[in-house]
DNA sequence: CAATAACTTGAGGCATGCCTCAATTTATAG
DNA sequence: CTATAAATTGAGGCATGCCTCAAGTTATTG
C-alpha cells in the first residue's frame, strides 16, 4: 500500500522540481529540490528513483496541461491553415514560457512517460498538418519531422539567443512551409 | 622569450583538442587531450590557461579555414540569390562536418578570438544577404540575426535529431526568407 | 493501543574532473 | 660549456554532486 504522506511528498517534490529546473536548468542539484520540498534527498530517491525519473514525473503533468490549452485554441480555428499555424505558435509560446519543459522534451528517453505524452501531442499536430496540406495551403512534401526539428531548434534559440528570435524563426519556417 | 618546444606543444594540444572535442564534446576531460598530445595537464594549463582558452585556441584556426572555403565557393556565384543560398548551405555543411566547432561558436564568450572570427565571417554573410535583398529575391525585412538564429538552431538539430533534418530546416528557412 | 509495514533521514562513500605548484628538466644565448 | 630563463611534470588538494543504507520515525490497520 501507498501511504498518504508519501504521495504528498511526491507532489511537493514535483512542484519544487518544476521551480528549480526552471531557475537553474535540468542539471540543478537534487539536494536543492529536496530541501525546497521540505524533504531529504533520500526521500526524493525513494519517490522518483533518479534525476531522470524526477524529470519525467514533474514534466509530464506540466506538458499535459499546456498541450490541452494549445489544442483547445487550435481547435477553435475553422480554417485548416490557421489551425496548423495556431499549433506552431502555441508550441513556441509554451517553449518560451517553460524552457525547462522544452529542454526535457528534447532529451526525453524513449519509453518515458514524457516521450509518450509528447507522441500523443504530436499526433494532433500531424493531423493539423495533414489538414493544411489537403487544403492546399502547405507544401505537400512537408513532414511532421519538420515540426519536430523546429521545436528542437527553438530550444537552442531560446536559451542561446532570445524568445523573439524563436518567434521569428517559427514565422519564417511557417512561411517556408506554405506553398 | 618563447621557446620553440613550447610552441610545438601548443600546436599538438590544438590538434588533440580538435580530435577529442569532436569525439566527446566540449566537456571532454582535459587530461585526455593532454595525454593524446603526449604532454601533461600542467602543460595544457601553461599554454592555454583554461578550457575556455583551449577551445578558443583550437577552434579559431578551424573556423578560419572552413570560412575561407565557404566564402570562396559563395564568391563564385554570380547571382545574388544563389550567393546567399550558397553561404547558408555551406555553413550548415560545416556545422554537420564539425559539430564541436558549431557548438563552441554558439557559446563563444564575447571578446574571445572565436567570437571575433565569427563576427568577421558574419559580415560576409550580411553582405550577401543585403545583395539578395537588393536583387529582390529575399524579403526586405530579413535580418542577419535570422541567419544567426538558424545557425544556433542547427547546432541543436544536428545533435538531437540528425544532419538531414538540419539540411531540410535550412532549405525551409531559405524558402521562407524568399519573397 | 499495539504491531508492523511504509517511509524518512542525512552523513558518508564514491566518482569525476578542475587546477596548482614545488621540484625537476630542458632549450637557448653568450 | 655554463648559466639561467623557460617549460614541463603529475601527485594531490579542492569542489561538486550522485546515490546508498542502517538507524530512526510515523501512518495505518485490526
Amino acid at each position: 500500500m501507498v501511504r498518504a504522506d508519501a504521495q504528498l511528498n511526491a507532489e511537493r517534490l514535483r512542484t519544487a522540481a518544476q521551480e528549480v529546473f526552471a531557475e537553474r536548468g535540468l542539471g540543478a542539484p537534487l539536494e536543492e529540490i529536496a530541501s525546497r520540498a521540505g524533504v531529504s534527498v533520500g526521500t526524493l530517491y525513494n519517490r522518483f528513483g533518479s534525476r531522470e525519473g524526477l524529470i519525467d514525473g514533474a514534466m509530464t503533468v506540466l506538458l499535459r496541461e499546456q498541450v490541452e490549452a494549445i489544442t483547445a485554441r487550435a481547435g477553435a480555428c475553422v480554417d485548416a491553415g490557421a489551425r496548423f499555424a495556431s499549433y506552431l505558435h502555441g508550441l513556441v509560446e509554451m517553449q518560451i514560457l517553460t524552457p525547462a519543459l522544452a529542454q526535457s522534451i528534447a532529451q526525453a528517453p524513449p519509453g518515458s512517460e514524457l516521450a509518450k505524452e509528447c507522441a500523443t501531442a504530436m499526433e494532433h499536430v500531424a493531423a493539423a498538418l495533414a489538414g493544411a496540406i489537403d487544403a492546399g495551403v502547405v507544401r505537400s512534401d512537408a513532414r511532421i519531422d519538420d515540426v519536430t526539428a523546429l521545436l528542437v531548434a527553438n530550444v537552442a534559440v531560446i536559451s542561446a539567443v532570445n524568445a523573439d528570435s524563436a518567434r521569428r524563426l517559427t514565422s519564417v519556417v511557417l512561411a517556408g512551409l506554405r506553398q
